[in-house]
DNA sequence: TCTTGCATACTTGTATACTAGTCAACGTTT
DNA sequence: AAACGTTGACTAGTATACAAGTATGCAAGA
């Protein structure tokens, strides 16, 4: 398992739980593969209270699988989930955003610009990384838009799910063709147009399932 | 704290959860005291670990607030939470609905069927809690039929804020207009119109903030 | 009267100890 | 060789112990 320095402001629990999540996101930790809490306490060097509490709330969204007196599995990938967690991200995150856009302040619109820019700026510079914090606050910030951060805190919860099998088609994608879409959705606030906004985030949110076939054949074992 | 029979199948930590988000929503714990894991741990015959744990996941959705080495405080009514527990419940449920409209089996319309015909039946004998089971399973029925349990754990989750809020406005609504709306929700499915059948509902999970202001004035400390 | 400094008695966070269930390996019996 | 039983190592669930932060009340002093 890949370590993670820990945040002197977070809770050992919170530390355990965010260096598991992001090893079974990164696919560190494999689909089907066991797991104790006393070893993963020893590698991040606490004990297994903290690591316990982090594996029963991932346990919660079925992303590990604990049998008791056993062990804990890291679940297989299951697409009713992926999908799932997409379905509910697409619906909650639709609704959100056709708000935001009746609500935006000026303000507001001029963060997302921001945001963009950025996304853009760190694109040409092969950036990955950071386009990906980007692209997830251009999305946080809907939710920030219309006070709906629980909402956000649900969704990020369940959308493990999609984040691992994301991680699967690797970096097939373009970010270009992402950023386009971003704008669109950027240019239709502007023009409070909320049903175009609804529209184009959703289809933004499903350009999901490309290319299922092709992750099924190059990792069968990962697969429910 | 009202105490409930422990399961013999389910964990302490389940046990625990459930009777504290039970006496949650009850006011048997009201918004706005102190609790102790130990107290709540003596009173439960429990620990405090499986306590410890069913808090942590109950501040999550902010139902509590824990305040390390000070205590635990039962959150105050916080409408803006309110109306997002419900908004989320209505976003996520109209859409599961209207797919389960597309593709509910002539058996899945037999059970709807069947559990109007029983919420009528315990509405007739005043027996509220059994119709409160029924109205429950009626909602849960749509996730099962369009396979979307965890989108109903989710929305569960956070819609303790409404179950508490629904508990301040007692027993002011009538059940038999909740019956109503039922009904006309099933027959926009059997008709397989999933457009009224979205509308229905969207409009039947919304009928929430009606009486606001009086509760407010009855019970000015519960507010935040 | 008001402030300051403890002592004390709480609280949760975390580490550790104990319990009981599961499984696999191996020896024995049939 | 196959079936059965035993044993030991490992697991998570839970109880308990300890650490460290916080509120409170009281005494001393200004």
């Amino acid at each position: 398992m890949k370590n993670i320095e820990k945040d002197k402001k977070e809770s050992n629990r919170d530390y355990a739980l965010r260096v598991i999540r992001q090893n079974i996101i990164n696919l560190e930790l494999q689909p089907g593969t066991m797991i104790s809490e006393q070893d993963i306490a020893d590698e991040l060097h606490l004990s297994r209270t903290p690591v316990h509490e982090a594996l029963q709330e991932l346990a919660s969204t079925k992303i590990i699988e604990i049998l008791p007196q056993r062990g804990s599995l890291v679940s297989l990938v299951d697409m009713a989930l992926v999908e799932e967690s997409v379905f509910m991200r697409a619906t909650i995150e639709s609704a959100v955003t056709e708000e935001a856009c009746r609500i935006a302040t000026d303000k507001d619109i001029m963060n997302l610009e921001e945001n963009i820019t950025l996304q853009e700026f760190y694109n040409n510079k092969n950036n990955l990384d950071r386009f990906m914090e980007l692209d997830n606050a251009f999305h946080e910030q809907m939710y920030k838009i219309t006070n709906k951060m629980q909402c956000h805190y649900m969704v990020r919860t369940m959308n493990i799910h999609y984040d691992r099998f994301r991680e699967l088609r690797l970096h097939t994608s373009n970010p270009s063709s992402i950023i386009k879409e971003h704008r669109g959705i950027l240019e239709a606030m502007k023009a409070k147009d909320s049903d175009k906004a609804k529209e184009l985030i959703l289809k933004h949110l499903n350009r999901l399932f490309l290319d299922e076939k092709e992750i099924r054949k190059k990792y069968p074992d990962y697969f429910a």
